[in-house]
DNA sequence: TGTACATCAGTGAACGCGCGTTCACTGATGTAC
DNA sequence: TGTACATCAGTGAACGCGCGTTCACTGATGTAC
């Protein structure tokens, strides 16, 4: 027992500048990323495991979190933040010259996001598909105002100037499954493999280099489709 | 080891003819997957609460299973016929006359698998993500398989017979993301809204369509990238 | 800078509960003759 | 068809354990003067 840890900054920048309160509420957090690196999802944890893990007695725990779901839900947030990053990075990672540099970026910019993050992405990853419903909630939340600033970035793209919204996010929610996936494969990389994740990494820019590429015909077929659509086929 | 099961269908047509042994196994299992109606997740079921909806003492259940990951591994199996049914019923329906009509064929076909096997599939994409490392094993094994099928399938297309393995690979995953994601959304869609699942179908069918118009530029423009690779871009 | 005091964060004992697992048992099912 | 017996499936009591939560407590931190 006994762990204790006296506990330099639990993560975030100078030095022990953060109050007791703050530094031990933290430390319960990193507590369940940490207890959450094997097979364990969220709903796995007990409180005193939690507890325990952070050198913490049981009963302090009540002193940050009224019950774990209240913890869950700060995990949630903290991970957001992470991902908000991510994305805010993606978006802006310098001047886009060229679809196939944009491409290259973003994929670039998820995996290093991933690799740096990788217990907040897997704990995102997990809770996404069986976590308690407002967890889930509030991370299908965040996706979807992701969906939608994608879509917004794409509607400016010349070659879909003039898309339907609804085309729009049928393209922005097929990206964002590509990246998702991707997160995810490269969660599953073993750790020393990187050339398992150049694979996952090459793909990824495939698959969006293929969609993009049909993005540029898209609109014809859509509107000379409206009157052939039965008939056709390809 | 042991194995088991001489196994004369457990559950499918007539009347009582299984054995009480049989019938207890299946109703344990049936048991597993009522209890994850809810928010539950498999790893969240305790031995004696499968028991207890199972109608039998929790001692009972020894006799059936070593323990809850091999009732894991039971359900694994189970989902698992399942969804080689729906495969096997996505692939042959029906003579394909034409690219449009294969790819509504493919998203009726999926659709109407999951709502007939909801808990079946909610299972599969639940532990998909967060079960305990063997059933999560077991399931991807057999999307791998699925993936190479439909590898295969694609590469007999007049459009793709050209394309390298690689770009064959890359396509196919991007298909299977495409109907694992609608598959989801199709769990998630409330019961009685059935105009929300049109919704769902008709993305699905977009998307999938948006990929199958790409396809047909690509192998140029993978031939010709070969060399310009880094210049060109958009 | 020093003291008095309020608030806040962590402690440790205790509780009742559902859990997984063991055991010796009983009654039902199936088989040999 | 009837009887004797072996096997198999389900029972019920018992165990020790980790759990969430309560409570009165203590010592550390921060504030007023």
């Amino acid at each position: 027992m006994s762990e204790r840890e006296p506990f330099e900054a639990p993560s975030r920048d100078g030095g022990g500048r953060d109050s007791r309160g703050q530094r031990t509420r933290q430390a319960l957090q990193d507590a369940a990323f940490r207890l959450m690196e094997g097979d364990k999802s969220f709903s796995a944890l007990s409180l005193r495991e939690v507890a325990r893990e952070a050198g913490v007695v049981p009963t302090a725990f009540y002193r940050h979190f009224r019950d774990m779901k209240e913890l869950g839900l700060a995990l949630v947030d903290e991970t957001m933040r992470t991902l908000r990053q991510a994305i805010r990075a993606a978006r802006s990672a310098g001047p886009v010259v060229s679809e196939e540099q944009a491409i290259r970026s973003a994929v670039e910019t998820l995996a290093r996001h991933v690799q740096a993050h990788r217990l907040h992405f897997r704990f995102i990853a997990r809770e996404l598909a069986s976590g308690r419903t407002a967890m889930r909630q509030a991370i299908r939340h965040e996706v979807d105002l992701f969906l939608r600033e994608l879509a917004l970035d794409l509607s400016r793209m010349p070659a879909l100037i003039q898309w339907s919204t609804e085309d729009l996010q049928m393209m922005a929610s097929l990206i964002v499954n590509i990246l998702i996936d991707t997160a995810e494969q490269l969660l599953d990389v073993p750790a020393r493999r990187p050339e398992a994740e150049e694979a996952v990494i090459r793909m990824a820019e495939k698959q969006l280099r293929l969609i993009m590429l049909a993005a540029t015909l898209w609109p014809q077929e859509s509107a000379a489709g409206l009157a052939a659509r039965d008939g056709k086929g390809q």
